[in-house]
RNA sequence: CGGGGCGUAGCGCAGUUUGGUAGCGCACAGCGUUCGGGACGCUGGGGUCGUGGGUUCGAAUCCCACCGUCCCGACCA
């Protein structure tokens, strides 16, 4: 009878159906729930809660390095987008239109902007004149819309939310070097925050970015096994500058078109951090973006009631005052357990649990969601132990997830043990490539294994595929 | 966008084969007893059966179209 009921409650265990659980934990643990319309979500207030931290930290870091924030329009004119063809090629078939403005047909039908290059380009042609005004470097925070055939809640969705970084350089070296710091400011983001593990490289031609010279990437690998990029840095060269013509004079009186970056990472590092750190039990947040850092869960038995709860809410309060991300769970009609496994479910780092016991020693119990490890803590250290224990979930977060990415890493040489890899183990193959889109497409289609990244062009090896004297040593994976 | 599955109360489902006026568990509300790992008893509220059309005396059930969702392929942060 209560077994029963124990299963109807919980949810699809990670391990016996992946896709199942990912999408019963979002919406479980009410991160998000879908809208009516075709592959678009609402994001509810516990996961835009990760959301904003993420936002906040990251910004914070984007401002380190030199940059402002800036708003550019949600629409785009179409002949604004058309002027990058190979741009607008990558992003027709998702591209959602306006036509009308209330009953009037538009002459000139309206982008909802897929991505910005266009309108910052053509907005930059207007406000660079001079070397004086280089570099420009902006960021936007902003909703994109991409008209997806396939949606998942977080991953892919037709609406998702992002920061774009758009700058303009004087010389070619200034614009490939802001590439890769923006490329390792995300690195350090995604490693140090949400405690993933992740490596970063540069994308084949094959997976670039439509209309860049060059793309770099994170990628990091989920649970199943399965490969996610986590945000990519674009170096556009001068591709854009002449679509738009974003002229300067430089030193030498010179006319010259600028040199340009974009990079973005998105809503999609929401659904990383449920797929990359959740368990059987459910979702498991590290404690920089946890919504909530700690949940007080009072044992509050017959005439004890009267004392706990006080004792609970004074803790609350001080530890709210100390700046922990802290609640107090006081409802009545569920026992300790049903808090338990629902804060739980919900990836709360830790639980702080006082009853009458504690209370007569001065004590709390201090439970961490990640490894449930259990310890008695006299209340009047409380704050030091938590900050203590808090950054310990971090950083185990963090090994538990570079010991995942290595240990699901396989060096190949031979194509036989590739296929065999990604048939059975999945996870990450290195291995060499010759660099020909000829290999890249028949792995592909042998195995449905990507190049994820190229983390070296310099080596010297064999390509996996054909044999042939390969220079690129790169990430494969099957990706979302 | 192709192939397949699903859509019935907030969630999970039964009922559809064989048409006859909608049910179960959990959740929710009230009262009481409980409370250190998903408590229990009694009482109660909640449904245009995804949407629109059709067949029929009568449709959750049969037919058509559409929408949404999930899985597998082709495309992507």
């Amino acid at each position: 009878m209560k077994d029963k009921n124990r299963f109807v409650e919980k949810i699809t265990p990670k391990s016996s159906d992946f896709s199942r659980w990912y999408v019963e934990v979002i919406r479980k643990a009410e991160l998000a729930d879908y809208a009516p319309m075709k592959g678009m979500m609402v994001i509810r207030p516990y996961g835009y809660a990760i959301w904003e931290n993420i936002k906040s930290l990251l910004d914070k870091r984007i401002k380190e390095t030199g940059h402002k924030n800036a708003y550019f329009p949600l629409f785009i004119p179409e002949s604004l987008l058309k002027k990058e063809t190979e741009h607008l090629e990558g992003f027709s078939p998702e591209v959602a239109w306006v036509t009308h403005g209330g009953d009037d047909e538009l002459e000139e039908r309206l982008a909802v902007r897929p991505t910005s290059e266009a309108i910052i380009g053509n907005m930059y042609s207007k406000w660079i004149n001079s070397y004086r005004d280089l570099p420009v470097l902006i960021n936007q925070w902003a909703n994109i819309v991409r008209w997806e055939k396939v949606t998942r809640p977080f991953l892919r969705t037709a609406e998702f939310l992002w920061q774009e970084g758009h700058t303009a350089h004087e010389t070619q070296k200034e614009a490939e070097e802001e590439t890769q710091k923006m490329l390792s400011v995300y690195k350090e983001f995604v490693e140090s925050e949400l405690a993933i593990s992740v490596i970063s490289g540069l994308k084949s031609e094959r997976e670039k970015f439509a209309g860049a010279s060059a793309t770099y990437c994170v990628e990091a690998l989920m649970s199943d096994k399965k490969a996610l990029q986590m945000g990519t840095s674009h170096f556009l060269g001068q591709h854009f500058s002449r679509v738009f013509d974003i002229k300067f004079e430089d030193r030498n009186q010179k006319l010259q078109y600028v040199w340009q970056t974009s990079w973005g990472v998105s809503t999609r590092m929401v659904g990383a951090l449920v797929m990359a750190h959740g368990d059987d039990s459910g979702l498991c947040f590290p404690p920089r973006v946890a919504p909530l850092q700690v949940i007080i869960v009072p044992i509050s038995i017959g005439e004890w009631k009267q004392n706990v709860l006080p004792v609970a809410e004074n803790i609350r309060q001080s530890l709210d005052q100390k700046g922990f991300r802290v609640e107090l769970d006081a409802r009545e009609q569920f026992t300790p357990g049903w808090k338990f496994s629902e804060w739980e479910m919900k990836g709360v780092p830790l639980r702080l649990e006082i009853g009458p016991r504690d209370i007569k020693n001065n004590n709390a119990v201090l439970v961490r969601r990640d490894n449930r490890n259990k310890q008695v803590v006299s209340q009047d250290e409380l704050e030091n132990k938590i900050q203590e224990i808090l950054s310990h979930i971090q950083k185990d977060m963090f090994d538990k997830s570079l010991k995942f990415r290595e240990d699901n890493t396989h060096e190949v040489e031979k194509y036989q043990d590739f296929e065999s890899i990604m048939k059975s183990k999945m996870g990450f193959i290195k291995a060499f490539w010759c660099g020909n889109p000829d290999c890249e497409t028949k792995i592909k289609e042998d195995t449905k294994a990507t190049i994820r990244a190229v983390v070296s062009e310099k080596e010297k090896g064999k390509c996996v595929c054909c044999g042939k004297d390969a220079g690129f040593l790169v990430y494969f994976a099957k990706a979302y």
